[in-house]
DNA sequence: TGTGTTTTGGTCTCATTAAACATAATATTC
DNA sequence: GAATATTATGTTTAATGAGACCAAAACACA
């Protein structure tokens, strides 16, 4: 049983989601060796012996995709015996919410963002992966402003209603958003508007630091009021 | 590389939490072997080629403590390099909470409960993997009674309030308690009652069945009121 | 100049929740 | 039957949040 143990082999994997073109997107790298060649799937690789999972994380996701520099955080380990179909791969996976605009990568026919929404198929396990990542990006929506990590560095009260409305998967009173968007606190006002846009420009706000406190952000409900 | 990888161990570690004698307690078992002999230590094991995580914390929970039939949750994977002396061991940590009344364990020299709020000394990083298991069920607290999951099947609303206060490590008002307590959605009235003390008898209650569910028990607030 | 589109801002109602607080009833023991 | 310890119970106040609901201002473009 002991040299059972011994024939493990372990994975990292990180889901990467942002919000490109008013979609919840993930980066995706396409296999280029058996198994699932030419299906997709989120970058990965192995566990080194001297790094931690987190440094394993970052490593492999600077290897794979020269992103660098972002917050990712464990998000669950998936064992199955037959999630690899060759051999017994237990992995590791993260998440991470990232700003489109502080990510350049150069889209190839390896890797690109794809929407979650529309996905192409998946090598291994990797759609109950994505999956469970949504599930847990809910959940951090339901205690702070994720979208501080999803937008540009200014965005406007529309672009963050979207995003919110994205991750919830629905829709929300333009007023009542605004009225507790501008209670959130860190939101910063800005002395800046659109200007591209052929309608009425829209002032600019950011985030004054990072708040990951437990304060939760009151922007969604489940109660529908009925009318009488 | 590829190699390397190889050499890796994965275990998985099961923190078992029951409430004992009015205190959170862990199930421990006492190291017989280097490294960290005569320390104290969460039951754990290899994770073998056939099964998956959960299955293989199920069957070590069931070798280690003859406990079966249990509710287990994945907790988090610990996988620092330094934290086994001799050899790469990433570990998949578990947790469960327990009624004591539904594990026989016969206590020994190798095998106890353990208050949380004093432990032994720990073998590898042990100590922290309870302490996130901690952090973890008052999360859990915050969203559904986990009482039921923790007292005897039947139980006093003292019990049950007992139990949050243990958890939340604060008093809470046992008008305002009792109050929400009976409104939880499960909880039955028993025509049953305390009868060993040499007091009031206090009436008996139990849960229907398991609940799940996402709706918020608003049992603690950290709010304090201020006099005028 | 007018048309179209988007941003912007406030109030009301209703429901839920937190928090504070005091006394009577029941059983045991002596 | 007196003392004691525990159970049991309801109301009020204040705060917060959800949800519903419109009209005016700003800009671009034709």
């Amino acid at each position: 049983m002991f040299n059972e143990t011994k024939t493990h082999e372990i994975t990292v994997d990180v889901v990467i989601l942002t919000i490109i073109n008013n979609a919840i997107q993930v980066l995706l790298v396409k296999r280029l060796n058996e198994p699932f060649k030419d299906k997709w799937a989120i970058p990965g690789g192995y566990v080194r012996l001297s790094e931690n999972l987190d440094q394993a994380a970052l490593r492999v996701l600077k290897e794979r995709t020269n992103v660098d520099n972002i917050y990712l955080e464990q998000l669950y380990t998936f064992g199955d015996p037959l999630r690899h179909p060759n051999s017994r791969v237990i992995t590791c996976a993260y998440f991470a919410l990232v700003r489109a605009e502080d990510i350049k990568i150069i889209s190839s026919p390896e890797l690109g963002w794809h929407k979650v929404s529309n996905l192409p198929p998946l090598a291994f396990d990797h759609k109950e992966i994505i999956e469970y990542s949504l599930k847990r990006t809910r959940e951090r929506l339901e205690i702070c402003p994720v979208c501080y990590q999803l937008l540009n560095e200014k965005f406007t009260l529309t672009e963050m209603q979207k995003s919110y409305e994205l991750i919830m998967e629905k829709k929300l009173d333009k007023r009542n958003f605004r009225k507790k968007a501008l209670a959130t606190p860190g939101l910063i006002e800005l002395d800046e508007y659109t200007k591209s846009s052929s309608k009425r420009p829209a002032r600019l706000y950011t985030f004054e630091n990072i708040q990951l406190n437990s304060k939760r952000a009151h922007f969604i409900s489940n109660k529908k009021k009925e009318k009488k």
